[in-house]
DNA sequence: AGCGTAACCAATTCTTGATTGGTTGCGCAA
DNA sequence: TTGCGCAACCAATCAAGAATTGGTTACGCT
């Protein structure tokens, strides 16, 4: 016991000492085991130490630091999207925009219901596969846009840029255009009443189906390629 | 004229034959040169042109890519929070929040457990506010790591970030320490409990109940600073 | 003037070796 | 047996140099 918070007040004293600003890089352990005349097993311990409180960071092949742990400041939609793929974004798509709807469905203006009609219309008028992706996407961000929530929108604008990203390469019939009895029809029509009643729940499970539909075609789309 | 139009035709016949998909790079400049035939001069012709018509993009040091140039699309966190307010942000977590806890005891590993029951006793051993906010912030990252799902962790991130700097000036008594029935010890409790039985439902209401709690705190403390 | 060739430039990637925190196994001593 | 020191090893990271690649320029030839 003594040893072992002996290295812990040599470090500190050491720390002290130099009164090193934060995100100062401290000398590797091997280093500082000579400097302190410990073995690397006990400062370890103390680096342990003040790493759970707080005091310090440390990650392989970088270094020890001293102060907090350094927040990412930006997402980075690339590199988000390197690191995926489309499963995991159709996961969080089912378990993110139904409760953005569920919002909606609290929040909007008459003004946003108004827009999401129009989407709906836009939609079905459709020629082209490319235009019916166009209002569909501008229906799902009318939605989010609904719940009045800047972070929400925020979020969702992030989810959305790595899904165009990851799923870019798809492939799509781009002479034929959505039949009549296309599942998006109906389930948008029922989203965006449950929005106009304020039905949170039907909101939510609206857009929940819809996601679950899409993700059907995704995988049959998928499996067919293979 | 005619020499030109044909290095065109033949650098479109080139990718026709092979039918590339988005984001290929394609061989070299000096490599397609030989292929095709071509000097280079003309061959960078035949790419300019296909580059403003937006069917490729070139970077130096990289190659020349098929399809359009990827915007760099950052979430810049500092530019979401100067437009919301805690309220939002707060908000947005009961949404997300309990749904990521959902997925996290769907797929948490054995390893994701373990470090959330050490999290669970490093909070209950802080002695600082400080340090009492460190392991609940490395909590609650933990479960959004324990959804295996790297776009949830990626949002989390986000979502956490805009909280850090939205509520970026609230003071707390630095000197004292968490009590020991500060609600937060029980609820983080039975979201881990929830989680490493795989009770899906039961981590989702137990993150809902802790973040409502911390919203009560909020709202009673920012009433009490007016 | 126009085209082909080669050389050069700067941004980027690849490769290789060294560094660093994290881990494990062996030996010794209390 | 337990704990500690010691050394070796591992994987992530960094650093520096070589190689690659799109962009540019100069020269020679027709």
């Amino acid at each position: 016991m003594d040893q072992g918070q002996g290295a812990l007040t040599q470090l500190r004293a050491y720390l002290a000492q130099r009164d090193l600003p934060t995100n100062t890089r401290l000398p590797p352990e091997r280093e500082l085991c000579d400097i302190l005349g410990v073995s690397r097993g006990e400062l370890r311990k103390a680096l342990a130490v003040m790493e759970s409180n707080g005091e310090l960071w440390r990650h392989v092949g970088k270094g020890t630091f001293i102060g907090a742990r350094p927040a990412q400041e930006y997402a980075d939609v690339a590199g988000i999207a390197a690191l995926t793929n489309p499963r995991d974004v159709m996961r969080a798509r089912l378990l993110i925009e139904p409760q953005i709807a569920r919002e909606a469905a609290l929040n909007a203006t008459a003004g946003d219901i108004a827009e999401l009609k129009q989407c709906l219309a836009a939609s079905r008028q459709a020629q082209t596969w490319r235009q019916y992706e166009n209002s569909d996407n501008r229906l799902h961000r009318t939605v989010a846009e609904a719940s009045q929530n800047t972070v929400l929108l925020a979020l969702f604008d992030t989810l959305n840029a790595v899904r165009r990203t990851v799923v870019w390469g798809r492939l799509r019939n781009e002479s034929a255009r959505p039949p009549e009895d296309h599942h998006s029809f109906a389930e948008h029509d029922a989203l965006v009443r449950a929005i106009a009643e304020r039905d949170m729940d039907g909101a939510s499970q609206a857009m929940l189906r819809h996601l679950a539909h899409v993700q059907d075609n995704l995988l049959a789309s998928r499996q067919a390629a293979e």
